[in-house]
DNA sequence: TAGATTGTTAATCGATTAACAATC
DNA sequence: TAGATTGTTAATCGATTAACAATC
């Protein structure tokens, strides 16, 4: 592995290439060329190549490269060889189902508290979780340790949620609601607002 | 405004700058210089300008741009100055969330019915809807004239649902499953796996 | 060995930024 | 008018692709 710094066009591609990874290798199939993978995925076989060639020789010539092999590297390099505790804030529809999602399992991470600030949402059980009071996250983020959060919030609210999200030690939010928020660069955010996202492909009916 | 192709990449910002402005509106702030723009959505007031300048000059020298002005020339552009017909595919706890979801109303859509292929939950009333057999759903789709689908289905069924949307006539696929799925080159695919969102992060802590 | 495919270099392509004349 | 800010050009920066020697 080379010491520069890794573009982040290239590392968000990563997690698309292990879950096509996964996927191929629940067929049993052992060995896969960045030909192959690129059409799984849709991306050029060079860019392939040159994406995993950042992070070390990977691959071995005529064969493409081991499944199993590549699935733990980019498991270790994206640093999901290990289970994430994350956080759910925002007891609406949308943090309900996140905080059931069956899909994080296998992928890393495990969410293990849902937050809201409406005393009416406060004590109802969602599945095995218990809503929990937004006055006691920041403790609570503190005593578990984690650093990853699921916003799911108003719009009106998320600045104000983001920062005390940012206070209590949280440095990665997937932010639902429909707003930019501001973090300090250590703090990374993506964005995942069912209508903006709606809103990039109307353009081209 | 010119004629030559816009980049995908300039389309994909318009939803952020219009969500800021339709923001600011609310505040009863008239005008908008590109730098604060900018400084909204975290993007530099140069590409704004350019950005725009794409589709027209809409600014004025000394003053900025008109933020209703604005707001009128981006939902044209990204043709939401007018509703959508969306359905819902899958009516797990994700699929329940976005045909409830209140963020479309008044950002250009409108959930018109939801989907699934569980005899169970077929007739399940969701709200204001009842769970559609998947088995009709092609003929839905072809008699309501929906061009828009949101899939919340297994990865397992993705491709398989793909296929039976575009061939339905859907155009614009916003995709909660976790795989990337084939479709013809008029159709857009917008890829929202919370799974996948996550692992983008993991990476930097 | 012959065929296949990697890792990498150089060339190309495209996107972003800086700068400033035009002008409100 | 003076100050502010656009729209646009040219320069820079970065990402993608093509090509191929190395080698499994």
């Amino acid at each position: 592995m080379n010491n520069k710094k890794i573009p982040e066009i290239i590392i968000g591609r990563l997690p698309i290439y292990l879950r096509a990874l996964q996927h191929t290798a629940e067929n049993g199939i052992k060995t896969i060329s960045s030909q192959e993978l690129g059409e799984l995925v849709g991306i050029s076989a060079a860019q392939i190549r040159k994406d995993i060639s950042q992070f070390g020789e990977f691959g071995k010539q005529g064969t493409g490269y081991s499944i199993e092999f590549l699935i733990n590297k980019l498991c270790e390099i994206l640093k999901v060889n290990q289970t994430w505790d994350v956080i759910v804030v925002g007891a609406g529809d949308l943090g309900h189902a996140l905080a059931h999602y069956q899909g994080f399992k296998d992928r890393g991470f495990r969410v293990v508290a849902i937050f809201d600030n409406n005393k009416n949402k406060v004590g109802q059980t969602i599945g095995s979780f218990k809503v929990e009071d937004a006055a006691e996250m920041s403790e609570r983020i503190r005593s578990l340790g984690v650093k990853i959060a699921v916003m799911t919030v108003p719009a009106s609210a998320a600045q104000e949620v983001a920062d005390v999200l940012v206070q209590a030690g949280i440095r990665s939010i997937l932010n639902y609601a429909p707003v930019n928020v501001n973090v300090p660069s250590y703090v990374k955010v993506q964005y995942s607002d069912p209508a903006t996202n709606l809103q990039k492909m109307t353009y081209y009916l």
